[in-house]
DNA sequence: ATGTCGACGAATCGTCGA
């Protein structure tokens, strides 16, 4: 059995005592652990801390913003980071990183772009990078069969996802528009495992740090594991693990890490 | 607008991004 997981730490420097007490408390049980927002240089990434855990990186990072990394246990291969030769503005942002995990699957690690909200700049950015995610998206399930994507999609996929859809409703990552790009790329081919397991389950992955949020569960779904069809039989569990963002110290990530049990052949 | 984090540059706080 294999598990991967998807976390963002908001600050790999930050975040670093609280990752490896997880870890540890989790008896090491995560063959493949998936970062984003590390917030730091490549130079800077605490490759030796992983190592010492016995995780190898694939680190894809930036200073102060975005940034992602893949950490694994199994052996890792062919790494690919952003999105290639098109998009230069777009690939300005490290956001994605990709990599093939023991010649058993295609593994492919993303943070979205928040936006901030309608009107602002950066909210046409989220909806450009969207664009480029799905052309990019439709080229890679074509050339790999056994896909995972998993990340920080900035976007709940419907009301479920969210704590009050009528508190909630226009602001960032419930906009009508936004949904319309998630299922988009689940059309592509990809099932949203947490919904295919538990389809009437209400679970957030990201609570504000503001006004005690995760204590009144007041959150929203925007971390996701998907997988191609081929590797749908081959999920087993997926959870969402709140003790690390529940600690008051050291201080939390405002996410929670997810984590998805796949056993391949 | 508010609330709370983290990084940064230039201070011991203000600004930006989430």
């Amino acid at each position: 059995m294999i598990k991967v997981c998807s976390y963002n730490v908001n600050s790999i420097k930050s975040r670093l005592l609280l990752l490896t007490d997880w870890l540890h408390k989790r008896n090491s049980d995560i063959d493949v652990l998936c970062l984003q927002e590390l917030k730091v240089t490549d130079d800077n990434f605490p490759y030796e801390e992983f190592q010492q855990l016995g995780y190898s990186c694939e680190v894809y990072g930036q200073k102060t913003y975005n940034g992602v990394a893949i950490c694994s246990k199994l052996p890792l291969s062919n790494a690919w980071k952003g999105f290639g030769t098109i998009a230069e503005h777009i690939n300005e942002q490290r956001r994605i990183i990709s990599v093939s995990v023991a010649d058993k699957f295609t593994l492919l690690n993303v943070y979205a772009p928040h936006g901030d909200e309608r009107g602002n700049p950066k909210y046409d950015y989220k909806l450009t990078w969207y664009e480029h995610f799905i052309s990019y998206l439709k080229d890679y399930l074509e050339a790999n069969d056994k896909l995972v994507i998993l990340g920080d999609f900035n976007i709940t996929r419907d009301d479920l996802d969210v704590y009050d859809e009528r508190a909630l409703r226009d602001t960032i990552g419930t906009m009508p528009e936004e949904r319309a790009l998630i299922e988009r790329v689940l059309q592509l081919g990809l099932i949203d495992t947490y919904r295919a397991l538990y389809p009437q389950r209400r679970q957030f992955t990201w609570w504000s740090y503001m006004g005690g949020a995760v204590w009144k569960d007041q959150g929203m779904r925007i971390d996701y594991i998907l997988v191609s069809k081929s590797l749908v039989s081959s999920i087993t569990e997926v959870e969402v693990d709140m003790w690390s963002r529940k600690k008051k110290t050291p201080k939390p990530s405002d996410h929670a890490p997810i984590i998805a049990s796949l056993i391949i052949d």
